[in-house]
DNA sequence: CAAGCCCTTGAGATCGTTTTCTTGAAGACG
DNA sequence: CGTCTTCAAGAAAACGATCTCAAGGGCTTG
């Protein structure tokens, strides 16, 4: 078993003006059934279209692209953190389910938060002739992208907003969602809140730190530096910060998780450490499995998959000929109470 | 703010005719230029450089491919079954790693395990050229890809194996993973273990069923149809199904989530009944969380990355000519005892 | 019956690039 | 000094499709 060769490439692909000499009709009549088949006579119709079944035709958008008048590719590049963060997952999905509906590509990568990656991705995106563009941006300054957008390439920017160039955005109430967070454990009693997030100069953790230290203030508590972590690699490192926090000298009465895979981490390092009774916990996103554990993780939920589909829904608008002034769309975080955010404080 | 309205493409991209003009230069030279400049005399090679700088000039893909020898363009399909299930979101990460070294871009699209949906991707990806195809195939019969190998598109599967089509594959032992979870739990004293998995159609579910019928047999265990369900809808359907298993007239003992999705669903069920520590339970693929919870879910990992960099190190092996024959590759499983597969029976 | 119109069809230009072919200049060599 | 080789550079064809435009046929209409 499996030991056929496989054969390297032994056809070319058939071309319309092989179809068209099989049908007996020309080029351009070829063209025009493709394409709909309008203002051709029936019979030359079903006979380009059975040539083009008998010879296994595979119109080549490549080629009809580049001649084309409108010269859409029908395809548009996605620009996120990580694919495999389970959150641009979802919001890939809802672009997906937008473009599905009008037969739409779409091409992927991740930017690993890197600027240079980013510029790249958005390059080759746009040199393989993308309609559209949805960034999730990792750059403080996105001006780069405007030499695309005068070119045409429609542009959305998705979680965190557009700098230095006015473009259209659907991002979630960061700071919203944080502030109702840290509200919350307040209510409870709580004044020593320790933060978990990524570093400042990510858009979503900058404004969730704000959040955090907004309600902090507004409600008179005290800012402790000791308080506010940044791991690094947020799978691993989010485990050892949350250990180390809680081992400290004077330790927090309530964590606030202010991202999906820190919020992983915590919750292992809090449950490892027995802890998950004693000290209180909120994570910003919400995260599988977090209402079977004991007790079941209060969290701050958004909706990525409305992220991807408003973003897909807004491009697909621009390309449409909408030339009305840029939008910003924020969408609300629904507070999940499920018990970790309900402990009251408890000397450690 | 947000008030300046999007100007409409307002400049067409400049072309190598334009940039050749500019740099007093012919066309041949500027593309010469462009592709690595070899055989042009140095002051000309920068001349073409300032005019491609001065310009803005984007090198144009599409047309580039159509008209190149080699006819790549330097982009792959990877055809899932939802880029939304973190198990995808890895198997994608996974081919990115790879390609991203080349420069290759992933088009990437959910067949919802709908045949027509799968061709309907395999045909778009065609249309625009993709070197090669990754699939997870939802179809009995993969031979519809034949035409597309023919007209020189390299083809793997990865996590279900090809049917009436010769072709790489790489897939994880789903029999010896079902076998270990199962054996794993009859050697605790189990001998109602009741199978939570997919329906049989997809090829990865009938593998982990087999494994669990064969290892039964081999114990001398009787098969008890009660005992297999089939959950639809995997999120939700899971938590009702356990729930009803569990409930019924002389229930398990012990539980195989024979997936992902419906594994999360089965510890949320089995945590909603408070059965957590009378029913044990093994789960096929690691999840989230998984160690947190008490007691931590016993689980058969794949590895997902692996699965993705594998395939598509196939797949550029044979865009770089290698023309032997196929192989299909198997990833090994790996029991992770992390508590809810050693729980001893115990009368319900 | 001729003029005018609509409708279908095909010829040829064209999209932006690569590739082949040709040209011309410079250098090598007997 | 003439011929042969080598090399850089440009002119033009080609990739596979779409689009413009003109031609031809059939029909209506005066």
């Amino acid at each position: 078993m499996h030991s056929v060769p496989v054969e390297p490439r032994r056809t070319r692909r058939p071309t319309m003006r092989e179809v068209a000499a099989v049908a007996g009709v020309s080029l351009s009549t070829v063209s025009r059934v493709i394409n709909g088949g309008a203002g051709v006579r029936d019979d030359l119709v079903e006979r380009v279209r059975d040539a083009v079944e008998l010879l296994g035709y595979r119109h080549n958008l490549t080629a009809s692209t580049l001649r084309r008048a409108d010269r859409q590719s029908a395809s548009i590049g996605l620009i996120f953190e990580d694919v495999s963060n389970p959150f641009f997952g979802a919001v890939h999905r809802g672009v997906e389910d937008v473009a599905r509906e009008r037969g739409i590509l779409t091409l992927v990568g991740s930017s690993d938060e890197e600027p240079e990656r980013e510029r790249e991705l958005a390059a080759a995106f746009s040199a393989r002739g993308v309609d559209g563009l949805i960034v999730a941006s990792a750059v403080r300054d996105s001006s780069y992208l405007l030499r695309d957008r005068a070119a045409g390439i429609a542009l959305v920017f998705v979680d965190r907003p557009p700098a230095f160039i006015d473009a259209d955005a659907v991002i979630t109430d960061n700071v919203g969602g944080a502030r109702a967070a840290v509200a919350h454990l307040i209510a409870k009693g709580h004044h020593r809140i320790g933060f978990l997030g990524d570093r400042p100069d990510v858009f979503t953790a900058a404004e969730r730190l704000r959040g955090y230290r907004e309600t902090l203030a507004q409600h008179g508590l005290a800012e402790d530096l000791e308080l506010i972590r940044h791991p690094q690699f947020r799978g691993v490192d989010a485990y050892q910060t949350t250990c180390e926090l809680l081992h400290g000298t004077n330790p927090p009465t309530a964590l606030f998780a202010a991202q999906n895979l820190i919020a992983i981490g915590a919750v292992r390092a809090v449950h490892a450490l027995g802890l998950q009774h004693t000290v209180a916990m909120v994570s910003f996103d919400d995260i599988p499995l977090a209402d079977a554990l004991q007790p079941g993780i209060t969290v701050i939920a958004q909706d990525p998959h409305a992220l991807g589909r408003t973003a897909a829904e807004m491009l697909f608008a621009r390309l449409d000929g909408d030339h009305g002034p840029t939008r910003r769309v924020v969408l609300p975080t629904e507070l999940i109470e499920r018990g970790s955010g309900e402990l009251a404080p408890r000397a450690g």
